[in-house]
DNA sequence: CAACTATAGTTGTATATACAACTAACCCTC
DNA sequence: GAGGGTTAGTTGTATATACAACTATAGTTG
């Protein structure tokens, strides 16, 4: 490639050849697409930078959210992360493989409630400056606008979420 | 449950016992944690506004890039995109499946350029408006603002990105 | 208490995602 | 033109994701 596809891709210069009226709204404002996208790239920096500490990001914030809230049970996490149950189940078993997340028995034979093992929280401890310094990375990547937006917009979700 | 973990679970009120400190950082502020909550939520509308359309949102984005810009190779995409090429590389055969998408020969024997096929314009446009539907949902679900938000990070981001 | 409904969790299936390793082809330089 | 480095794409592997269907349990109501 010689490097012109790159300014060519620019949203906002998108072409428009016939027929294209279509493709031309989903791709240029879409908040979908474009969450995802950012998405991606964080993904890529945060997974990067705790690669050396054996532990997916995602792993990590599920494990960090136990850990804040001993005793909670899965369908809790999916309701405060916004997962499936399917999926919080399958990453559950991850960590209880890994030995960073245990179970003990709950109120009910129905659910279990969840802790976070001495193994995990000494992961946690470990893998915090390497989660800071992805933080730094994201800002260097994404810039400073970008990343503030996209708190803002977490904000003002669970703002919203929680009031309802 | 008795709903009451719902408040206790917002961020801002996040307990603190013994040893939770990095948990905390790791929750709170967290870009990646909360983009992608957001990209879940984001994601499940789109995805089930499109349902009966036949077509995922991922898919469709895709889709929409190569009908917008007709001749690009699948490097181009993940570049775009910021996906990997091998993402892109599997992607890209479910879309020749299911006859949206057509490659043809390149420049060269390396790389082959995509097109898509009148079926697949046929699709964009008939999803056109359950592209629009989700896009009304997905301010109903994560607020004004939020939405707004989103959009000035992706902005923001390929701004820079067009930059450099 | 029996029937109904709602909730918790698992499993089957399909897609999305990325890294690593690989093949193939291109480009450049000596 | 023979290497050497770069680029395009595929495939192996592992995780992430969700919907649907399922089991099991809990709660509710007649």
């Amino acid at each position: 490639m010689d490097g012109g596809v790159e300014k060519a891709l620019q949203a906002d210069q998108v072409d428009a050849g016939e027929n294209r009226e279509a493709a031309r709204e989903i791709l240029r404002g879409c908040v979908y697409s474009r969450t995802r996208m950012l998405d991606r790239v964080l993904s890529r920096i945060f997974d990067d930078s705790l690669a050396s500490g054996g532990v997916r990001a995602n792993q990590l914030t599920v494990l960090a959210l136990i850990a804040a809230m001993e005793g909670l049970r899965a369908a809790d996490v999916a309701k405060y992360l916004e997962m499936d149950k399917s999926t919080v189940s399958r990453g559950l078993a991850l960590l209880r493989e890994r030995g960073w997340v245990e179970e003990s028995a709950g109120p009910t034979r129905k659910s279990r409630r969840l802790g976070v093992t001495e193994k995990g929280r000494a992961l946690l401890r470990e893998t915090l400056p390497l989660w800071r310094s992805a933080g730094e990375k994201a800002r260097d990547t994404l810039g400073e606008e970008s990343v503030d937006s996209l708190r803002g917009a977490a904000d003002s979700f669970l703002r919203l979420r929680a009031s309802q």
